[in-house]
DNA sequence: CTGAAAGCGCTTACAG
DNA sequence: CTGAAAGCGCTTACAG
């Protein structure tokens, strides 16, 4: 690998010279020629920079961090391949985490791009404290929030708009001709469930319909959560609704399997929603309609955010950017008939 | 973030010496009472050394760099997380790169990785040269070949027994009573369908079965082209065969998707099994039987490979390392009755 | 048994 | 307009 010591005399002048051209350090005070001629041996020799030397020396490593809660789970990984994408073009390298919802390793994981300097952190949690956040940031490390809220850090944070999503999901159905309809939601602990089930709630009271309580049922955001939480409504409440609308895609893929399972078809005997639009809601039987996340607009924006990091200044305000969602209709809907 | 000179000064030793007991150069030449003392105060200021100003001097980053081929496909996804996790457990940061199928970008990313200085590359592609890699390895980045093959390459790699469990699964699909198979393999480009074909084809003739060349079909290696595949096999030759083996699990959902389109059902009229036993395949319906690839293995073993890489000795000779597959049965076949 | 000094590859005041 | 020198945080011969 060349340096810049090989740069320097290649072209015949100091390495100070051959920084300051890479650095663009140069506007007015060198002479056009000596930058000529350091730009060709650079380009000659395939030199680049090394970024441990340069981050030793207080700029940038070009590589960021990305902490996210679960490695198994597609829309994460969507999430993860998003930023990779934004990553490559801007010439970045990401350190890929995930945190498998543990504080602890959540902290862990900070720590080692704390070390490994990272320019700054994008993280999806809902374990982290607002102080810890707060502090980072107070020493100097970039950090965005993507996809989940902490209340109170004062962190710049990026999602998707889960209520609007939510509403759109509710009111499509209504639309439909449906009247009754359960809903599987989150966990409340997580903001963006809760936002999707307040969007269900107040689309339903504003179209003048009830929000039943005994339609609503929480599950983990797993196939498996899904598969049980709708059978034990099929049991209970099986006449009492016709549409099902869930607060993400796998609980939605696992309540259409406990649907089939008892017999009954999609979308004949009930329509069905999800949320996310991961890739593989659309290789269900029947496809599975769903509310779409903006993942590359996520994705963009936080990398933005990081890049655009206020250079010493104050901390920047808080800022939200609540991003819109998309309905994706497959078939996992009909339109139902009133007599 | 506490230096060595913070610690050097609070244990009241050199920097040299602190040093020292970091690295453990301390066999016999150390007073027990100093080293502890410096312990002591490592502990304290929780400090961890830089890693970059260590790989300035040498020695390792603590960060390796995966490249695998496509950053939306689950199985790769699945491969990265496994990764991630003897990272994670080894506390080394791990940089995700996705070459897209991409010789261009699969070269940026190794200069980038290059530049990173990261400790080794674990890559699975099957368009980079031997040349490439060679030189690679040559220069003095450990590189380890997984799941995918380049001849000629002298770098460790490790697959799965793509051969193996091809037999595996026309095998059981032969004790379960089937006589005629369709097959959709995958690019004949790539070692790992190669031998799957391979597999297939030898378990069939073993059992004193025909190989179909009508029956044999080559697809993407994704949903939609497993789905337009079965649909052309079902429209000339649907009745021809009773079962189809995939080269993958996306093009058997696909393929499974395909029948229930032509109004026929899993495993009645046709059993069908795939291979990978990515996550969604069991999320099917009905469940998708498949080959399971040791995925976990694969990922720790190749993290082995770059930690164990000969410190400056010779380059070592090449070994392959194939891993044995699993069949896990689902409820995609059904036993043939013979009359 | 321990430390002062050189050096890894850079950047940036400071000087000229 | 350009360069010599200090320094980022480490490690490792070399000396004592």
């Amino acid at each position: 690998m060349a340096t810049i010591k090989d740069v320097a005399e290649q072209a015949g002048v100091s390495i100070t010279t051959v920084s300051r051209v890479l650095n663009n350090k140069v506007k007015g005070y060198m002479r056009e020629e000596t930058g000529q001629k350091v730009r060709k041996v650079v380009k000659e020799l395939g030199y680049i920079p090394d970024p441990r030397a340069r981050s030793l020396r207080g700029l940038e490593s070009g590589v960021i961090g990305v902490i996210l809660p679960e490695g198994i789970n597609p829309f994460y990984q969507e999430l993860a391949h998003a930023i990779t994408e934004v990553c490559y073009k801007e010439r970045y390298g990401l350190l890929l985490c995930s945190s498998e919802n543990d504080v602890k390793r959540e902290l862990s994981y900070i720590k080692l791009l704390q070390n490994q300097k990272v320019d700054g952190i994008i993280i999806s949690t809902d374990h982290l404290s607002a102080e810890v956040i707060n502090e980072l940031i107070k020493k100097g490390t970039p950090i965005v929030l993507v996809d989940e809220d902490v209340p109170e850090a004062n962190a710049p944070a990026i999602f998707a708009n889960n209520y609007q999503g939510a509403c759109l999901a509710t009111q499509y159905l209504i639309d439909l001709g449906h009247r009754t309809m359960a809903f599987i939601k989150g966990p409340m602990r997580a903001l963006s469930c809760r936002e999707r089930y307040k969007g269900y709630c107040d689309t339903l009271l504003k179209s003048g319909l009830k929000v039943e309580e005994a339609l609503i049922e929480e599950g983990g955001m797993t196939y498996k959560s899904g598969y049980k939480t709708m059978k034990s409504l099929l049991q209970d409440r099986d006449d009492q609704f016709t549409a099902i609308f869930c607060s993400d895609d796998f609980m939605a893929l696992g309540a259409m399997r406990a649907i089939q399972d008892e017999g009954k078809r999609i979308p004949d005997d009930y329509s069905i929603v999800g949320f996310d639009n991961v890739y593989v809601s659309s290789m269900s039987n029947p496809g599975l309609t769903t509310v779409a996340q903006p993942i590359n607009q996520i994705a963009g924006r936080a990398f933005r955010a990081i890049k655009d990091w206020p250079k010493r200044g104050l901390t920047k305000k808080r800022r939200h950017q609540y991003l819109n969602t998309k309905l994706i209709v497959r078939e996992s809907c009909r339109v139902l008939e009133h007599n």
